[in-house]
DNA sequence: ATTATTTATCGTAATATTGCAATATTACAT
DNA sequence: ATGTAATATTGCAATATTACGATAAATAAT
């Protein structure tokens, strides 16, 4: 990312930067896009699906886990990953709040 | 960003994945919070806000141009910005999507 | 016309991200 | 124990991002 200031600015901002950051590469939206689909999870799988070498996919997957977007479970041999709606609620709940604020702003400048 | 293999991603996906990767800096985000605060929304009062060099403000908020989030007018001297709802919104529904799907599933897996 | 103000662009250094081959780790199967 | 399968980690090359000083461009003010 280069360098970055971050000691500027509130948690949550850097909280919301963070979740977002998490989803801004086509493979990890990817990622959740297929997650979505399946019951069984398992890595293997994804690697098959999205035209990565296995280690690529397996830190899009650590990356999404360092933002608490998904969680995996160690079964067995495989590691069974699913979403954790909380982070993408808290995402969800800033954007509403976004959108809240805009409306009720009377935008008498431009 | 480094090597990016975009040619396997669906367009949505990439989009997806564009508009988070531009709030995927506590700068920007801060930026749109910023615009949330205030009725005037000029970009010289923004880099008093932020503790970033001028350029430095300058290059975030072009980058939140680029993704369509932020519209910027030129008003005589200066340039009133504001938020492109549309977008907010785009990426809400996404997430909303998310958690719907996440609820009709059925979670036997893990 | 000259000067000040506001914002953008260019150039560049420091650092982060992406992607993958090679290798390690872990659990299962035989 | 040995081999196999699924993931993770390491190391590295290529590229992107972040930040800022210097400078440019465009309008406003004098």
């Amino acid at each position: 990312m280069g360098i970055s200031k971050t000691e500027h600015f509130t948690a949550k901002q850097k909280n919301i930067a963070t979740l977002a950051k998490a989803l801004g590469h086509p493979a990890r939206v990817a990622i959740i896009d297929y997650l979505l689909t399946v019951d069984a999870c398992i890595c293997g799988d994804i690697v098959h699906k999205l035209c990565l070498a296995q280690p690529t996919v397996s830190q899009h997957l650590k990356e999404l886990k360092n933002a608490g977007i998904i969680k995996g479970n160690i079964e067995g041999n495989t590691i069974c990953y699913r979403i954790d709606e909380k982070m993408i609620t808290k995402l969800q709940t800033y954007l509403a709040g976004i959108t809240t604020r805009l409306k009720n702003k009377n935008n008498d400048c431009c």
